[in-house]
DNA sequence: CCCCAGCCCTGGTCGC
DNA sequence: TGCGACCAGGGCTGGG
């Protein structure tokens, strides 16, 4: 599911890929992935794309951007082949961008550029990591609350960009049970999650994502990530911390507010 | 305001 | 072999 190091993969190969290129047409499959007038974009040039939280931002050349949520499924492929799953395909000059999305959860939306950045959910982002998340935001987001842990770290609205892969590995990587009240921890448990969390989305972004199940870079390769993958989908695995291989600790998956939490009961206390 | 349950979707898996 | 039940989950909505 493309979470803050995916998007940013796709946000740098789609810059690479579609600035300076006209849409010429667009061809919608399922109304629901694509919900507005299309001509509003047709003739316009891209200038840039950017990122906020796990929504992409293709700026055009006419004072409009269209707003892409891939949701858990959703694929965008530069000169892809379009297959049963295919949405929506843009076309320009020489090149096509093709919209999969299994489950028709995600969708592109047409918006003014200037209304960007407030437009529905973006505007209620909260601080994004490596650009405006500091350690007392961080803090200031947790004390407010005894919510699990796990569920503040994926709340858009406490940090943009965290979802489950990163936030069960950065839990892992902080030694912080997942269900913990998020106000009662330690200013040094906070510093350790603070440090993870940074941790885990830069590798994230260092090997492209994790192509676990559908997602795929624009150019059609697969990310790397899960290869690296901490605790998330390792239910069963024995822990990779050397004290608890020693005691045979393993992986344990439970629910935490009704999503799949993967953590090590011997060292996440 | 805060929080939670239910909803949207479809392919894969499991039990009978 | 086939069929139905169930599950995955990001963000939205409605209710307490």
């Amino acid at each position: 599911m493309p979470e803050l190091p995916e998007v940013e993969t796709i946000r740098l190969q789609l810059k690479k890929f579609l600035v300076e290129k006209k849409i010429t047409g667009i061809e919608i499959k399922k109304s629901k992935s694509f919900p507005n007038d299309s001509k509003l974009v047709i003739g316009a040039k891209v200038i840039d794309v950017r990122r906020f939280g796990k929504v992409c931002v293709i700026d055009l050349d006419n004072k409009y951007s269209l707003l892409v949520h891939l949701k858990l499924t959703g694929q965008l492929l530069v000169n892809g082949i379009i297959g049963p799953h295919t949405r929506v395909i843009i076309n320009f000059d020489s090149d096509n961008l093709i919209f999969n999305d299994l489950r028709i959860f995600g969708w592109i939306k047409v918006v003014k550029t200037d209304e960007a950045e407030n437009s529905g959910f973006i505007g209620k982002l909260g601080p994004e990591p490596f650009r405006d998340l500091t350690f007392d935001l961080f803090k200031q987001a947790l004390e407010k609350t005894t919510r699990p842990i796990k569920i503040i770290l994926m709340d858009q609205e406490k940090i943009s960009g965290v979802g489950n892969i990163y936030a069960n590995d950065a839990l892992w990587l902080a030694k912080i049970n997942p269900k913990t009240p998020a106000n009662q921890l330690s200013n040094q448990l906070t510093n350790q999650l603070f440090d993870a969390i940074l941790k885990v989305l830069k590798d994230g972004i260092k090997y492209g994502g994790a192509s676990d199940q559908h997602y795929l870079k624009p150019d059609g390769t697969r990310g790397e990530y899960q290869k690296h993958f901490l605790v998330y989908g390792r239910k069963g695995e024995l822990c990779e911390r050397s004290t608890c291989q020693k005691e045979g600790a393993k992986i344990t998956r439970i629910a935490v507010g009704g999503r799949g939490t993967f953590y090590c009961p011997n060292c996440q206390k």
